[in-house]
RNA sequence: GCUCCUGUGGUGUAGUCCGGCCAAGCAUACUGCCCUCUCAAGGCAGUGAUCCCGGGUUCAAAUCCCGGCGGGAGCACCA
């Protein structure tokens, strides 16, 4: 029996059969759409692995499906992948190697390992449901290389396929007799026409893995069935085999990530693009002001785990707020504003804390004429009440009509009653802010999911560049979006 | 339907392989206190789990065995 040694783990589990410096990992993006946070679980999960074993990791481009890959996704993938900090020592592309899956396909054809079939797709898959092999199977290596050649200029997309000999019968669905390869016409970003004849997913990654120096190779659970494939093809062409892991697939409740849902409500006009803070594409997490760090400390928070989750969104903001805490920056907002009027207000310029604790300056806000407050703070207001403006001093209100009046008293900061913020109506910058919430509800989508509010800031705020995170005291952190909105990040 | 995977507090996990240190750790959420010119951050404390259910093995089971049940996925010329 093995000593049983129990030690707290920090971050991912060790991996079997891992040798410090000898990890390869890699990530396969298909380039058809643009990167979400799932992407970014895979991503983090290869990137940590790597760096945990000193070892490499891969990129790599998977766009054997020219009718789906596109040059815009190439580039935003690598985009959202240098956004997360995460790096390669090799980028490649699985098309890279068309010719080399040929020649292993050639072997296999030899081997009578494959072969080259021209049934019907809908008599192919009523056979795989009832076990049978179709005649085709029964074709000799010398038929099958004729066929192979004919799928190159004689046959249609459709009318023939290289199929895997697997085992029809076994109970493994994907088992019996996979596609390895298919005739597409469409036009490939980046080889254009040159080729027709495109290998499919399981043929390629098998071999690209085991090419690349790939030693763990992990995807979504979704393709464990996919395993026995995946080393069967291995060992049919006498290669090297990674070893595979499985990690549940993540996804955020209500924030569908599927071009299918999203595409729809983009065409209607429903969410604006991509980046839409309602998503969870990377570019709409960043945009309403989600770090990378925040990202992957919540990723590795989920663990490596096969159980299907619904990932707490709360707790992906709580590590955000901890990290944009230390650097944002505190301004004052008022909501549907209530105007004030103070007599003898001692100071015509205050200077104001741009953190409560860090050192990030002062800014000076000229006060004169009237104050604007949120109406929220107002709403229980009564004759005599005592505020504290902050930063400003202490009134006491003396009228309350459609305007409140108050008068100065003092400016001791250490006082019992309320402390609220307030915005200076002469330089009020009007400004729209966005608050996003959950796309759909019970699979339906949420008409009221992207709420605007129309507050009142500091002029500061112009002078901030786009994209600084703010806190407006009292509401919460919200990123600039541009000149007049703003995104709410989270409380 | 068949096959595979999965099931620990409201939520996400650690622990399960190698039974005892686990009347179950951490995080998040919630509550209270402290700190604070914020309803943030920080500090402290608290609420909250018969470890899906039922049997069995054992001195001892979240962990092993058997049988149920719940959830997810695959059954594409997508990846």
């Amino acid at each position: 029996m093995k000593e049983k040694v129990k030690e707290d783990r920090i971050g991912l589990p060790p991996l079997e059969d891992a040798e410090q410096g000898n990890v390869v990992t890699r990530f396969p993006p298909e380039p058809n759409g643009y990167p979400h946070i799932g992407h970014a679980k895979a991503a983090i999960i290869n990137d940590e692995y790597s760096k945990m074993y000193g070892g490499k990791n891969v990129l790599r481009f998977d766009d054997t499906n020219p009718e789906n890959e596109r040059l815009e996704y190439w580039a935003a993938i690598k985009v959202g992948l240098d956004w997360l900090g995460i790096k390669y020592d090799k980028i490649k592309n699985t098309s890279d190697d068309i010719e080399l899956f040929y020649d292993k396909c050639k072997d296999l054809l030899n081997q009578n390992l494959a072969y080259v079939c021209t049934c019907k797709r809908d008599e192919i898959s009523k056979n795989r449901k009832e076990m049978i092999s179709c005649k085709c199977s029964e074709s000799d290596p010398k038929q099958n290389e004729d066929g192979w050649d004919k799928m190159f200029h004689k046959y249609k997309p459709g009318e023939a396929i290289v199929r895997f000999r697997g085992n029809m019968e076994s109970k493994n669905t994907v088992m019996r007799d996979p596609i390895l390869f298919r005739i597409i016409d469409a036009r490939h970003p980046l080889l254009e026409k040159k080729y027709r004849v495109w290998p499919s997913y399981d043929f390629a990654v098998a071999i690209e893995d085991s090419l690349d120096g790939v030693t763990h190779a992990f995807r979504s659970k979704e393709y464990e069935l996919r395993n026995e494939l995946y080393y069967e093809i291995l060992d049919a062409l006498n290669m090297r085999k990674p070893k595979m892991g499985e990690f549940s697939r993540l996804e955020f409740k209500g924030m569908p990530v599927s071009k299918r849902i999203l595409k729809p409500l983009i065409d209607d006009g429903k969410v604006s693009w991509y980046d839409d803070p309602r998503l969870p594409t990377l570019e709409a997490l960043k945009r309403k002001g989600i770090t990378p760090e925040a990202i992957r400390k919540f990723t590795l928070s989920l663990g490596f785990t096969k159980s299907n989750t619904l990932a707490p969104f709360d707790s992906l903001e709580a590590f955000n707020r901890k990290i944009v805490d230390g650097n944002s920056i505190r301004l004052f907002m008022v909501k549907s504003p209530k105007i004030l009027t103070v007599s003898n207000l001692p100071h015509s310029v205050v200077k104001l804390p741009n953190h409560p604790s860090n050192d990030m300056g002062v800014r000076e806000v000229t006060v004169e004429g009237d104050i604007l407050l949120s109406s929220e703070d107002v709403k229980d207001l009564k004759i005599n009440d005592q505020l504290r403006l902050m930063g400003l001093g202490n009134v006491k209100i003396t009228s309350i009509n459609s305007k409140i009046t108050a008068e100065f008293t003092n400016d001791n900061h250490d006082v019992s009653f309320r402390k609220i913020q307030w915005i200076c109506q002469k330089n009020a910058h009007k400004l729209k802010i966005l608050i996003p919430h959950q796309l759909f509800i019970d699979d339906k989508f949420n008409e009221g999911s992207l709420e605007e509010v129309d507050v009142y800031t500091e002029p500061h705020y112009l002078e901030l560049k786009d994209g600084a995170e703010i806190q407006f005291i009292r509401f919460g952190y919200c990123r600039k979006d541009s000149m007049n909105q703003a995104i709410f990040t989270h409380k």
